[in-house]
DNA sequence: CGTACTTTTGAATCGCATCAAATCTGGTGG
DNA sequence: CCACCAGATTTGATGCGATTCAAAAGTACG
């Protein structure tokens, strides 16, 4: 907010490098879309190392990368006049921001959740890319459908009037079988269920008591009646 | 709900029509992506008239179509329990549930909100259009990736815990130079904000009396302090 | 062991939802 | 033209649930 506008951080804390060829099969295991990288996209990726709380970029940057995490959690965040911040985007194995392809700045920073290995790809090479290569263009539409359909699922939960709804609209969209493990801690599942902490954990306490919920460490699990009404 | 699934309603109640040639540079002008549509999708395309209220699909339905409003509004919805109604997106000169085409069913109802006139194109030729005409495909690209930053920003203003909040928010981002012209009844800007439409109809009075609001007629304008802190 | 953070509980307050009802509006048909 | 209707708009009263502020207890990490 103050002074001139900074570049990405790791341009100034990391020296990029060059991607090991070793490890293109893991993260292409992980990431289906990354075995489809044309070659020349390949060569042009460059891998960084972000400790916790690092900055990927800020909104208002030009958009000169598009990245995606192979390793830990960037959050996609914005902050609220106030302070408050919300949370857009959880990339976890995944790209971050794909619609900044798209756009000359970002709108939101990008932040480091924890320890990331992140893979950057030059926006001209990437669009090149997209133009020459139709597999990698038809699986990078898949990548932004389900962007728009998790999207959609979280405009529904934030609807929900209730904490109660949303936990349970989470656990039933996000979760498998009516169980979810969190990858967070639960203040910050808080923040993306557009609630305070203090309100989610009274509101995890009274569903325990009332036996709608079985809670074991990080997995959640809906008992009782409220499984009947499951999603077909 | 009851009885065996019912196919889309225009397949009923409407014959649906070869759309006139002569239309197309009148849609192509108002819709950039179509005038990018291949001549085989294009003859491909059929064109329906959709009354008030009328549903085009239903969550569960089978995806065969991809469809596209040149005139009026489709609202694409969810149930929750309990009968509240969630839009989940509003399109007026645009396509209708971009991200079904990679699925296999609808996972909302599509219903629309006046008088529509809506092109509706078969899904196998459409996706057989994106691998072969690649300016269709990169502006298809562009539309999903439009409909994502729409949603970030949907959930952001659902994020924020006031009514009078999320009005400013909407003005912000969705209006010009602090001002909004609404398309559509309170009633339902409520629904879309969030808000029950008391809550809305009482911020909105809050707001003038204190002077941040100016509305005339649909026009919403921000007024006083509140345009200082406005987006950069 | 101390620091920083999350987790947890408490009390008071505020804002929105809810229920209820009156008014206004645009359209239909007599 | 007016009666009438369905819908949106507007106002009121009430209660609930989340926020807010505060603080204690637990936990991870150096």
């Amino acid at each position: 907010m103050l002074g001139a506008p900074e570049p990405a951080a790791y341009d100034r804390d990391h020296m990029p490098s060059r991607p090991e060829a070793a490890d293109w099969p893991r993260w292409a295991a992980a990431q289906p879309l990354l075995a489809l990288l044309p070659p020349a996209l390949r060569a042009a990726g460059q891998s960084l190392t972000l400790a916790p709380g690092e900055v990927l970029f800020h909104a208002g940057d030009a958009v000169k990368k598009i990245h995606t995490v192979v390793r830990g959690e960037v959050r996609l965040v914005r902050h609220e006049a106030g302070g408050a911040e919300v949370v857009l985007q959880r990339a976890r194995g995944g790209f971050v921001a794909e619609a900044s392809l798209e756009s000359r700045t970002y709108h939101c920073d990008a932040v480091a959740a924890e320890a990331c290995e992140v893979l950057a790809f030059p926006v001209p090479v990437f669009r090149a890319a997209l133009e020459t290569e139709l597999a990698f263009c038809r699986a990078w539409q898949g990548e932004l459908s389900r962007e728009v359909r998790r999207l959609r699922a979280q405009c529904e939960r934030l609807c929900l009037k209730t904490a109660a709804g949303r936990v349970l609209h989470y656990i039933e969209s996000e979760g498998r079988h009516g169980a979810v493990t969190l990858s967070q801690p639960r203040k910050a599942w808080a923040a993306e269920l557009g609630l305070t902490h203090e309100a989610l954990y009274r509101t995890l306490r009274r569903m325990q008591d009332e036996g709608l919920l079985r809670v074991d460490a990080d997995t959640l699990r809906i008992v009782g009646p409220a499984r009947a009404r499951g999603r077909g």
